[in-house]
RNA sequence: GCGAUCGUAGCUCAGUUGGUUAGAGCGCCGGUUUGUGGUACCGGAGGUCGCGGGUUCAAACCCCGUCGAUCGCCCCA
């Protein structure tokens, strides 16, 4: 066949990744040490569909989001029905809290982790298919589950080895007291609306709380003075807020107080958060401008907006690419025993041998391509820590340095023991 | 959705004011040498220069479009 009439070759989805090798291996590290840490404080594993009925997310995350509005992956499926692929964790969750009866398990602490879509520009740590791992305790009303939550989140990045990073944390205040915040925050806003950033007029309309949080120095020079929550809190969500924090301490939490820290979602209520690497760390440095790395919140209303019961919950998402980024280099497994074949009159010995090996665990590999007696020579570039030499006699030789044991017990376990 | 930079071999990259048959290193395949923990040398395969159009006697190079990547804005984990 020619080479012009073969087709070309599809290119990968804009946004996103093959992931592979040290990459690959940072990826799998996060995901293991988060799946260790999720058994240590007792959340339990579940399965979320990839998919969801459109309105699970448009009625729970605010239709005028603009993860709503612009960047979700809908569709319409073949019966009709406008479906979505999630674009986060916690609407399904809280969904299927509600579809399966999960109250009976409230308070219900439950974990997952996969891949989310959201239809963005990619960039630094952002893709449109990405990756998260997610917690939640939903059924929790005590402040307890936000510390518990938090001090897992902690503990995670502490064993991802991530340093540089610190927890900032503010409150939302109970749905009264955000409402109240967040008139009064239009209400200064407002007055000097011809002055802000073109972004920050829009945001006036659609989520004032978010001009907070804008990196325009024409919106900074106002956000000293702009109204805060203490001063609208109400007694109970004080209290609230002070109970997380003292729980923290005891915890043995670092935390700092982030009055501008706000959620772009509509459910948020009372604790907010982000994990945020500190100004000049390498965390920093290695992130770009994708500054968070886990973060969330308190969502008290949310279950309402999906038609079930007042239901308090808090919960965090953490991207999984960004703290895969943080981890440094993941090797690969070392090669602790290459068989040579040095001709192919030896291959049935060496897979007799191999066989023997990885039964015995050991990490072993074959190297039997290519000229005779170029084969040394390529095993040697595999680093492997023995090389086990087999002809067409069998196996007759290790060379390499440092305990043998392991690997002469295994081949001591096969039917034909080595001559020596 | 907006802006900037960039697309040359499997990888990392050269390629002069536009000028013969587009190069190097690494990797891959083979040979010679070496002869058992990363030898040296020789040779080979591999590219419609992201894609499409335009300017020109002549385009990897200039212009337009498009796709993609990267980095910001925005958004968010």
């Amino acid at each position: 066949m020619s080479k012009n009439s073969q087709p070309k070759t599809p290119q990968a989805i804009r946004g996103t990744q093959d992931i592979f090798g040290p990459d690959a291996e940072a990826f799998a590290f996060v995901v293991e040490t988060f799946e260790r840490v999720r058994k240590l404080y007792r959340f339990r594993r579940i399965e979320m569909p990839v998919f969801e009925k459109t309105e699970v997310f448009a009625r729970s995350l605010g239709e005028t989001t603009d993860v709503v509005s612009k960047e979700m992956y809908s569709f319409d499926d073949r019966g009709g029905e406008s479906l979505t692929l999630r674009p986060e964790f916690t609407a399904g969750i809280a969904r299927a809290y509600l579809t399966n009866g999960w109250q009976q398990h409230a308070p219900l602490k439950v974990g997952t982790h996969g891949p989310l879509f959201r239809y963005e520009r990619p960039q630094k740590g952002r893709y449109r298919q990405f990756h998260q791992l997610d917690a939640e305790i939903i059924g929790a009303a005590e402040p307890q589950a936000d510390v518990e939550l938090l001090a897992m989140a902690d503990q995670l990045l502490k064993e991802l080895g991530i340093e540089g990073v610190t927890l900032h944390l503010n409150t939302l205040g109970d749905g009264d007291s955000r409402e109240a915040w967040r008139a009064a925050l239009i209400d200064y806003f407002s007055a000097v609306k011809d002055e802000l950033s073109e972004d920050s007029q829009e945001r006036l309309e659609k989520n004032p709380l978010r001009i907070l949080d804008s990196k325009d120095r024409r919106d900074q020079r106002f956000l000293a003075d702009a109204p805060k929550i203490d001063a609208f809190l109400s007694d109970d969500a004080r209290a609230f807020f002070e109970a997380v924090t003292s729980g923290l301490d005891a915890a043995g939490v670092q935390w700092v107080r982030a009055e501008n820290l706000v959620r772009g979602l509509d459910y948020y209520r009372h604790t907010a958060f982000e994990f945020i690497p500190d100004q000049g760390s390498a965390a920093a440095e290695a992130l770009g401008s994708q500054s968070t790395i886990l973060g969330g919140g308190r969502y008290d209303g949310l279950m309402e907006s999906l038609g079930g019961p007042a239901t308090p919950a808090v919960g965090w998402a953490a991207g999984i690419e960004r703290l895969a980024m943080l981890v440094g280099d993941r090797s690969e497994p070392r090669l602790e025993a290459m068989v040579l074949v040095e001709n192919d009159a030896g291959m049935s010995a060496a897979f007799q041998l191999l066989a023997q090996l990885r039964a015995g665990g050991i990490v072993a590999d074959i190297m039997a391509t290519g000229s005779p007696k170029k084969r040394y020579d390529k095993a040697v570039k595999q680093q492997p820590q023995h090389i086990l030499r087999v002809d067409e006699r069998g196996y007759h030789g290790i060379s390499g340095e440092g305990d043998t044991s392991r690997i002469v017990k295994a081949v001591n376990a096969a039917p034909t023991s080595p001559r020596t």
